[in-house]
DNA sequence: ACACAGATACTCT
DNA sequence: GAGTATCTGTGTC
């Protein structure tokens, strides 16, 4: 049985959700559902900064059965379904009653490739991971995984001495949040330059 | 009751 | 690269 070190929660309760998003790039995301390990390091994310972020699904506090979570202390999974189809995996920041999170929009897969390749019914290793509805799918990242606290099994984030530099990762505006207004334009996306 | 979504996989060029 | 069908939970009316 393979040991799990993973982060721990104070590095989840930073209040600076950009720079926390910018960090992830480099650690690692692993589940282990079914009997299967998976996993793979984190090359794209996003920040989402709660009740002053008009793309935030908890923009002006608004606080509701699925938002709930984001209002919870750092450290917990917020995953829910986007165009009734795919799950979303969030990470839950800062300190309770400050609805930050950060989306995870790619990993590239390393461990539980061939269970990965049956999940997601393709053997193309670079389309296993590449958007935040397939890395769900191939990690099995699902709504019963919605508030699981992220240090533990069967869902957690890892260091694995695979650094990141700060010049390989790039900022740009965030996908899909055209209708957030004057807060479409932050570069709140990092994404790992690709090799 | 109803419009639409933090996307993907197809199908063509 | 562009166009399009897909599906249902959620939020708001």
């Amino acid at each position: 049985m393979e040991e799990i070190s993973s982060l721990q929660r104070e590095f989840y309760l930073q209040e600076d959700v950009v720079n926390l998003a910018k960090q992830l790039i480099g650690k690692w995301l692993m589940t282990c559902v079914e009997g299967k390990l998976t996993g793979g390091m984190i090359i794209e994310t996003e920040a989402y900064k709660g009740a002053e972020d008009r793309a935030c699904h908890a923009y002006n506090n608004r606080r509701t059965k699925r938002t709930e979570v984001m209002f919870h202390q750092g450290g917990i999974a917020y995953v829910y379904l986007c165009y009734g189809m795919h799950y979303l995996f969030n990470i839950v920041t800062n300190q309770e009653e400050i609805p930050h999170a950060i989306l995870i929009r790619a990993i590239s897969p390393a461990i539980g490739i061939e269970t990965m390749q049956k999940r997601r019914n393709t053997l193309r290793v670079s389309d296993l991971a590449s958007g935040p509805g397939k890395l769900c799918q191939a990690l099995k990242i699902g709504s019963t995984h919605n508030g699981h606290l992220l240090t533990q099994a069967p869902l957690w984030i890892e260091e694995r001495g695979t650094p990141v530099p700060e010049e390989e990762i790039l900022a740009t505006p965030r996908i899909g949040v055209a209708y957030a207004k004057e807060d479409a334009l932050l570069p709140w996306r990092f994404v790992k330059r690709p090799d």
